[in-house]
RNA sequence: CGGGGAGUAGCGCAGCCUGGUAGCGCAUCUGUUUUGGGAACAGAGGGUCGCAGGUUCAAAUCCUGUCUCCCCGACCA
């Protein structure tokens, strides 16, 4: 992609009203817009990183033959009536009504739409497990949205619902999703630790969260040392139970407090067991050799929109954003410096050609900026590896590569770049 | 919802107290010169001052109402 041809509307200043870093960066970087309090618009840049990670988790939950469906943004009242959470969920529910006056609602959740699904299908025990997954915007009313994407109204989640034939079989069930979370965020270059969350409403029921520990995190954890040890995808169901790390709400309850420290975080993924709740109100009964059952339910949800947020939190400079290589827009941020040049934008051209034909995803700055333009509005927008084509290639033929992370330069013959670039990406990809 | 702040050009702000021609920086457009870290000079365009009402000869400025946004707390991915 040609930075010509390709919208990015970078910011020199930053808005007044932002107070977070990540949220700073995502407007300045050009990423996204508010519409409304609460409410965003994704640009290209911005959309672009959503869709990365929206194709890691669709990968990954392919391959643990989770079946992606495509639920609806507006639900009907009557199903949320019949779980009795129409009256309980509250103000956060947007409510909406057509020209009917029938009552709608922009989902929050869709355990109840999954719920119907599942019964008017699965009739036997042979059906089961089933696990369903689907990326929608969902629409929460928050008291107070902020800081940009993080805390946003309107947002983008991937919700995962589970039927099971009993509690038994639930558990590897849950247990399996717990390792595809961890799967799925250190893929995105996200070091998550898994926290127990508070059961639900229904007793001895399981649900875990998963956090990035960032300073400038809403939510706060208790953890204790040794948890960092562990190998998390190497635990058994009894292990991640036991495991000693805990959400403010989970920390509260238990007696045994000393040991602990307490960390601010992001919370980027929820799995939750909660069995037959949904399966009762709406009688979802599927036939046996042992008669009649409820299929037992979970659901694992991760806040897809809030990630790139977060991952900036933790990972940028006074300069801008650092994307890890899994998250990154772009890989490779190629510079031309002399765009009169005959000769350096012929190179540059061929480069840019060159690593379209590697597949290797470039943004190529071909704009008739000033250096320090170029230079700064790469540093914000954060590609990992910048090539830069400028006085040393006049003089030795030479261009220099900038790793974004740590600003180190190296120049290479120019005959050499392309090979020397797909090593130095081959390294960690 | 409670407490605090803010709406003036695309963005960041000044002007308001003490009413009298709507301003500055960045961005944009034109031209010339620049080109390894947000270039320089010269010129240009762009605002019914959130909205509605009131006071006044005269309102961005004073008064009343209203809408919106942000920040601090309790909810959540």
């Amino acid at each position: 992609m040609k930075f010509s041809n390709f919208f990015i509307p970078t910011l020199k200043e930053s808005p007044s009203d932002v107070k977070m870093r990540s949220h700073d960066l995502m407007i300045r970087s050009g990423m996204i817009r508010q519409e409304t309090s609460g409410i965003y618009s994704w640009l290209p840049l911005g959309f672009r990183v959503l869709k990365k990670i929206i194709n890691k988790i669709e990968l990954f939950h392919d391959i643990d033959n989770v079946n992606q469906i495509l639920m609806p943004t507006i639900q009907s009242s009557e199903i949320w009536k019949t779980s009795e959470r129409y009256d309980t969920y509250g103000k956060e529910m947007l409510r909406i009504t057509d020209r009917n006056n029938k009552d709608l609602l922009y989902g929050p959740t869709n355990e109840e739409m999954i719920t119907v699904i599942g019964k008017q299908y699965i009739k036997s025990y042979k059906s089961l497990p089933r696990k369903f997954y689907h990326i929608q915007s969902k629409f929460r009313d928050e008291i107070r949205p902020r800081f940009g994407v993080m805390r946003a109204r309107e947002f983008i989640m991937k919700d995962a619902y589970s039927f099971d034939l009993d509690e038994t079989n639930g558990e590897i069930t849950y247990h399996d999703f717990f390792n595809l979370y961890l799967k799925i965020f250190n893929n995105l270059d996200i070091p998550v630790v898994p926290v127990r969350a508070p059961s639900g409403e229904i007793g001895g029921n399981l649900s875990h969260e998963f956090h990035l520990i960032v300073e400038s995190g809403e939510s706060e954890i208790f953890i204790k040392d040794d948890v960092f040890n562990k190998k998390y995808d190497d635990l058994s169901l009894k292990e991640l139970i036991n495991l000693e790390s805990y959400t403010d709400d989970y920390f509260k309850k238990i007696n045994e407090k000393s040991g602990f420290n307490s960390f601010k975080s992001i919370e980027l993924g929820h799995i939750f067991l909660f069995g037959s709740k949904y399966s009762d109100s709406f009688n979802f009964v599927v036939d046996s050799h042992e008669g009649k059952f409820k299929p037992f339910m979970g659901s694992y949800g991760i806040g897809v929109s809030r990630i790139p947020a977060a991952v900036i939190e933790y990972s940028n400079d006074s300069n801008g954003i650092i994307w890890p290589k899994n998250i990154s827009p772009f890989m490779v941020h190629l510079i031309n410096l002399l765009h009169d040049d005959t000769e350096c934008l012929e190179f540059c051209e061929k480069i840019y050609k060159d690593l379209i034909k590697k597949k290797i995803e470039v943004i190529y700055d071909d704009r008739s900026e000033s250096p320090g333009k170029k230079f700064s509005d790469a540093d914000l927008i954060g590609i990992p590896v910048q090539i830069i084509c400028g006085k040393a290639f006049k003089k030795h033929n030479e261009v220099s590569l900038i790793h974004r992370a740590n600003k180190k330069e190296t120049y290479f013959k120019s005959e050499n770049i392309l090979n020397s670039l797909i090593d130095i990406l081959g390294e960690n990809v």
